[in-house]
DNA sequence: ATTTGTGCAAATCGTTTGCATCTGA
DNA sequence: TCAGATGCAAACGATTTGCACAAAT
């Protein structure tokens, strides 16, 4: 769990390298940059590709080695979490607590869903010695055909 | 929906050449192998590089292309569903039934969930124009640290 | 000054494709 | 016969890595 260093809500975000330090990580003109990019807007879902070329419209200089390498220092520090939907692309979410998703087939786009009470029931125990991570749930969708 | 044809539980599988058929794929001596290897033993969730590997051992000579080709034809024929987990690999499940997922972060090792009254709670309805296709739950496990 | 991060280009990984050859109905 | 399947190697897209250079403490 994050604890207040690390906190990302939309009040502290205006302290961008405070929130790098508190994760152990040099506020960089690149890491400053594209964690601007990635939490002054509500929730994103972004592919390391996306967020690069979003940099690059910005006047953000920065490699796309780089941009991966932040994502992944990132998620680490529990400021991001991945998304596996399928095929190559990794998706990266800025919403780190545990919750669904819809994916869209039709367009690859993905949302949260905007459900609290959502729930699994009826999952068995894990296998000895095993104890549960997270439970992903994605809901794919398809254009109605109707 | 596979019609019977497609089917292929366990007392089916003796005869592969006809399920191919039914599945509109020639019966050719590589895919009669490949879905021995498949459907032979209990349910599996294999990789294409691994089903090809065991090709191999068993003196079953096929290329890795036809790996992927088969496991693609298979896939849209419904003898199998792909498993979305995590970075490139995609997992092949001889299971095509809706039912959930362990996956074990530490070795990789994929697990049909033993349960049938498994049930998602609480999903809000979906977009204007789009219906669910698929809920996919995949529960995410840790060796037990304590 | 020392450590850490960055950029680039090359390397890697899983997967797909183009095309000449082979094979099953 | 001949549409369809296969094998190979090259192409591919996403991601990672090695290493010289640059920036942060």
């Amino acid at each position: 769990m994050p604890q207040d260093t690390l906190c990302k809500t939309a009040s502290q975000v205006k302290n961008v390298p405070d929130m790098l330090r508190g994760a152990d990580l040099r506020p960089t003109r690149q890491r400053v940059a594209l964690a601007e990019l990635l939490f002054a807007r509500g929730d994103r879902h972004l592919t390391a590709e996306r967020l690069h070329e979003e940099a690059v419209r910005n006047d953000v200089r920065v490699s796309l080695a780089t941009v991966y390498n932040t994502l992944h220092q990132f998620t680490e520090a529990g400021l991001l979490r991945e998304v596996a939907v399928e095929g190559a692309k990794t998706y990266f979410d800025t919403n780190t607590s545990n919750h669904a998703h819809f994916f869209c087939e039709s367009n690859g786009v993905l949302m949260d869903i905007p459900t609290e009470g959502l729930s699994v029931e009826g999952l068995p125990d894990p296998p000895e010695g095993m104890e549960v991570s997270r439970v992903d749930v994605l809901v794919r969708l398809v254009d109605k055909s109707t």
